[in-house]
RNA sequence: GUGGAUGUAGCUCAGUUGGUUAGAGCACCAGGUUGUGGCCCUGGGGGUCGGGGGUUCAAGUCCCCUCAUUCACCCCA
């Protein structure tokens, strides 16, 4: 393992069969959010970095992990580190309020954080996300967070669990901030060191803390603090996704990162990997399009899934789909007629390929044992009456067949649907 | 950004108190006679022991630095 050259750190290969399960994730999630009527969109993978400055001054991930560089032209550019900005940018740039409200987006693709790698966590990583944009209704949050439940379900997770809250509007978050600065003021010798800067920075992640749990425990909750839209609004989703049948779990703690969130914010988790550990997670923010020069009034809700993560949850118990291929294998001497019968196969519609190594054709089988199902022979006295050999790896059976009589053979015999 | 662990063939790992040409299993390739796989047998290719420096007569084995991976923080997907 002396590799000269390595991929830049808390990045991957992927290769197969991982790149075929990630190809089958990435239908699943984009097809899913096709039933839903939410259409994909496809945004540079990088921005001009003050979309991103605007959207999230004080979070982690614009202040300290931002992938920036500066091009020939001067201009500041930034890798995305999340899809919800440009998404926003985009859908005031191409003025997509004057299309029919709700627009309903989703996007996939690759995303840039710098950051400390771990497990799971890269400094590349792959999200599908949503957005649903223009509806100030309870019923939007709740048809986004149907389509998160959707995803997660169509890969293999049964009974997704969701954890909600609500974080308040312009309104009523103000005096609960105020109320929790307060509380939490009175016990700051109490805190740890991170919480002491968070009182200052972002109050509302020092109920994120996991140090000083107890001490939360006695905080404000935000639920007291709720203006009236803001309970109905909050009351009104948790019973729709309730009487959809979903596992619903108001967490009074739930906050999430990114600042620009008001209302709701919620997280699907799910019951076998305990209560904790989050998949994914979303929310509303109504005054994000407008702080990129949107509208004066432009709702949306939305969430962003990491791939990897979410594939790691589901690995295991998610099939791709199978293909019959077939072998191509030939006699010395017979290397291009197989080549060719291959292609020809190929423009059938089947699955074919031959042997490209120069094997004998013991080797051909060997080979062919591992990456096909059906073998076809090309050569010998057959070949001199225009016929070939099939031959069955699974049970061995073998058959002769006039050449033009091989696709239907393929197609009735061995059942393969080209 | 902070703290801990790890780094020997493609993969999983052995390598005794530092001592001659660094091993195994799996994988890969070729044979086991003349046109057919999966088992078995035989043989083969492949490693500057992550990289650099140091200690020593001698280092995969000790020390330092570096890169990478990993775990816990921070934060998040």
């Amino acid at each position: 393992m002396r590799a000269e050259f390595q991929k830049p750190r808390g990045t991957q290969d992927i290769l197969p069969p991982m790149s075929l399960k990630m190809e089958q994730m990435r239908r699943i999630a984009l097809d899913c959010a096709q039933t839903f009527g939410y259409l994909p969109v496809e945004t540079p993978v990088f921005e001009q970095t003050p979309v991103f400055l605007r959207v999230g001054e004080s979070t982690d991930i614009v202040q300290h992990e931002r992938y920036s560089f500066t091009d020939a032209g001067g201009v500041e550019l930034t890798l995305r580190p999340e899809g919800t900005a440009a998404i926003a940018r985009a859908y005031v740039e191409n003025g997509m309020f004057n299309q029919p409200q709700p627009v309903r987006m989703c996007y996939y693709g690759p995303m840039f954080r710098r950051e400390r790698p771990q497990a799971l966590r890269y400094r590349q990583h792959t999200q599908f996300g949503a957005e649903l944009y223009g509806s100030v209704y309870p019923e939007a949050d709740a048809e986004v967070i149907l389509l998160a439940c959707a995803v997660v379900e169509r890969a293999g997770l049964p009974d997704p669990m969701i954890r909600l809250n609500s974080i308040g509007c312009s309104e009523c978050r103000p005096r609960y901030r105020e109320a929790l600065i307060r509380y939490y003021h009175e016990q700051r010798n109490h805190l740890c060191r991170d919480c002491q800067t968070r009182l200052n920075s972002n109050p509302l992640r020092l109920l994120d803390c996991k140090i000083d749990v107890a001490i939360r425990e006695q905080a404000p909750d935000i639920e007291e603090f709720w203006c009236e839209d803001c309970a109905t609004h909050y009351g009104k989703l948790t019973d729709l996704l309730s009487a959809s049948g979903r596992q619903v779990r108001r967490d009074p703690f739930l906050v999430r990162g990114l600042d620009y969130y008001t209302r709701t914010v919620f997280e699907i988790g799910h019951p076998s990997m305990g209560s904790q550990a989050a998949l994914f997670g979303g929310g509303r923010y109504d005054g994000l399009a407008t702080t990129l020069d949107g509208p004066e009034s432009t709702p949306a809700v939305g969430f962003g899934m990491g791939i990897e993560r979410i594939l790691s949850a589901v690995e295991q118990n998610l099939g791709i789909p199978s293909v019959t291929r077939i072998y191509v294998a030939h006699l010395p001497g017979f290397e291009g007629p197989s080549l060719l019968l291959a292609e020809q196969l190929r423009r059938e519609g089947f699955a074919a390929e031959s042997d490209l190594m120069g094997r004998s054709l013991k080797a051909q089988l060997r080979d062919a044992g591992r990456r096909s199902q059906i073998v076809v022979f090309v050569g010998g006295h057959e070949w001199e009456m225009d016929e070939v050999n099939v031959k069955s790896l699974q049970d061995g059976v073998q058959m002769t067949v006039k050449r033009d009589q091989l696709s239907d053979l393929l197609h009735q015999q061995f059942k393969i649907n080209s």
